[in-house]
DNA sequence: TCGAAGATTCGACCAAAGTCTAATTCCGTC
DNA sequence: GACGGAATTAGACTTTGGTCGAATCTTCGA
């Protein structure tokens, strides 16, 4: 694993921040190459035309990485690379889940420069990073369940997982047919297909079992 | 405002948790009478027959009540009445939300009976009350847009209220038809007159548009 | 007592969602 | 370079969802 330099990409779709974070990293590593991505789609892209990555700054907000289920995903398709996830949200809750659900870190966007640059090294070291006051979370937040749905997640293909987030966000299956470019029948398809993996009927029992991944056990489990 | 009796309504679907509930209620105010429901359901057929309480001690996670949408639904339909949410939640996000959508007091399940009693008394002299370890929030969490749609779940009629639920739970309207003694047809019906008022197209915004409630600010606002 | 407004109910009709089958393309392996 | 399996695509068909108009029922005040 690279002590000092390689290839680094911050995936973000809030420009100024995005530059922060790049310059962070150039600190850490003036070696390094800093690649960017905007959604994950874009990421999916760089990698697909051959990119390698040694470490990947991942925005949970991003369009495209929808909350946990983003963090999830990407882990599963790039296991051995070291994962950061980098958010607004500084809820201890998200931020130990995150970390249970494979992030080799947590950075919140209120970090100092300073601290941004520390997480950084730590993380490409091969340790794990938390933010100062939070401290490492003992027992373990998520139950079987919440696994079982996570392999779910990993389990999609790129094209369902796209269609899924474009579900969480409550458009018909016609748009994301346009979005996508393909025929209506072939969301369809999808959808059944993502159904079938996430153990639901249909499309709203898909939304409401996502939301237990954020939610978790703020409202109690749905029998 | 009844200061030292009066009638108090125990809303939990636990009954061992109610009965322990009762014994604070009525270790803090002997001349009380105390009247138990075990669901949003009983809970309002005792208010249609004509009860009428001093104060009211409301489980979130109990049937009907589907999160702060039923806190938000409760606090609507009894004004002037005071109320006590008591969750097993212990996020300091959902107790400042609670407050906020009107609440008098939160009291965490893993309270002692003492803590209990203290915070019955404290409440039923109209003041409100905090877990030890919580301070008061002073900028509010919530946005406009969640004030808009607290407004939207109070304008809701019982009924329909009902049927929300339901479908939170992800139940067709088959189902839901069948559990409430009606055609396919009133429950579509239902539907309809639920979206309108939530701002929403169908079932799936729908869902959406609730779990912001209780997510909030957690993974960001859509879009 | 008599309306008037809202709540609840329902049927008919149209739109959206979901399933099944199957063709085509893509990718890694032998 | 051919093969096999998975991903992507799509058409035909069935089921579910959603809107509209309208009929009862309730409730509350004139």
């Amino acid at each position: 694993m690279a002590l000092h330099t390689g290839t680094i990409l911050v995936a973000d779709d809030h420009p100024l921040f995005r530059m922060a974070l790049k310059q962070a990293v150039e600190q850490a590593f003036p070696e390094s190459k800093v690649k960017e991505a905007e959604s994950v789609d874009q990421l999916e892209k760089l990698t697909d035309q051959g990119s390698e990555f040694d470490l990947i700054l991942l925005d949970l907000n991003m369009p495209g990485a929808h909350g946990l289920s983003g963090l999830i995903y990407m882990r599963d398709r790039y296991q051995n690379i070291p994962l950061v996830v980098v958010s607004a949200s500084e809820e201890a809750n998200v931020i130990y889940k995150a970390m249970e659900f494979g992030a080799n870190g947590f950075i919140p966007k209120s970090a100092s420069m300073d601290v941004m640059v520390e997480a950084i090294e730590h993380i490409s070291q091969g340790e794990s990073w938390l933010p100062p006051n939070i401290m490492p979370q003992q027992n373990p937040l998520l139950g079987e369940q919440d696994h079982d749905l996570a392999r779910s997640i990993a389990s999609l293909t790129p094209q369902q997982f796209r269609v899924l987030g474009m579900l969480a966000e409550g458009q018909l299956n016609k748009q994301i047919a346009y979005e996508l470019g393909v025929s209506e029948a072939t969301i369809k398809a999808h959808m059944t297909a993502i159904f079938r993996k996430l153990g639901v009927r249909n499309r709203t029992q898909a939304v409401i079992r996502l939301q237990n991944l954020d939610v978790g056990s703020i409202a109690g489990q749905v029998h």
